[in-house]
DNA sequence: CGAATGTCAGGTCGACTGACATAG
DNA sequence: CCTATGTCAGTCAACCTGACATTC
């Protein structure tokens, strides 16, 4: 289309929506989503491998049930997930000795390398999408929604 | 930083996912989502019939490409969610005369009544979602987010 | 027994894609 | 011709529900 005038397309939004914080978390995670799935699309991942990749590394041998409370994932989505990626070589699940209910999961070395992909192509889709800050706002940013996490939480 | 811990759950978190602002934002959203619909739902709603009222009464006569673009909903769904608003009788989509391409959306008075409604749930939804923060912290993260979604759609 | 864990089948909402007819 | 607009069909990731067998 040709643009004779500055604004061709106004891409007006009510008043009514920016003023809403809970719009405007969602509009940006939408965009955060896509920014940080096309990344990890790459590697044929999605975002939830990737948080139990770095879940598991960091908790040491988690259970499934762990990593469903911890990461707020469903646990029927867990299963699916983690048997994708036992598939392909990156994390074992075995029966736990004491509790046999329990998956112990671990991650392989090939895992590890994954993971250390994964971690740097996420790390810069936060500067895609945050761009706009300061590194100091991009903290207070940070820190403000922390504590509305932490807080909603405690709430359960 | 220890909880009381009535569960015997820690509920862990990696400092990896804590760290990424997307992250929190992700979860944020998926709770305000479910915060939001638990009040809409009671209306029979969901959140896109909420925003696309919002705007319908904000911007005057839009059409439907314009709410496209500035509520970032998909053409396609837009078509699904004027077409219920439209059989509720709260919205009435005429032919443009000078464009007969477009659509052109207007409340009805009864649109009018449920908008008002909606509108004061929304509003109360905030203030569970964000309970956590004075309303200056609150002020403070909204213009935060608001400089990161007006960098985003510049950047279109 | 009751509770927790993992698994499976299925449903919903929102984001998206491709195709299409009509109109400018 | 080419673009914009609205419509339709259908995919997909994330989220959620209910049921179930096994184990504690």
């Amino acid at each position: 289309m040709h643009d004779p005038a500055p604004g061709e397309h106004p891409l007006v939004t009510p008043q009514r929506l920016w003023r809403r914080p809970s719009w405007l978390i969602n509009q940006i995670a939408g965009h955060a989503h896509r920014v940080v799935m096309q990344q990890v699309a790459e590697s044929g991942m999605r975002k939830q491998h990737f948080a139990v990749l770095a879940a598991i590394e960091e908790l040491g041998a988690p259970t499934q049930a762990a990593l469903v409370r911890g990461l707020a994932i469903d646990g029927s989505d867990m299963v699916a997930v983690l048997d994708d990626l036992e598939g392909r070589g990156w994390v074992e699940r075995r029966r736990d000795d004491t509790d046999r209910r329990r998956n112990v999961l671990s991650l392989t070395r090939a895992g590890e390398v994954a993971l250390a992909e994964l971690d740097a192509k996420v790390d810069a889709a936060q500067d895609v999408i945050f761009a706009a800050l300061e590194p100091a706002e991009r903290e207070q940013l940070r820190e403000l929604l922390a504590r509305v996490l932490e807080d909603q939480r405690r709430r359960v």
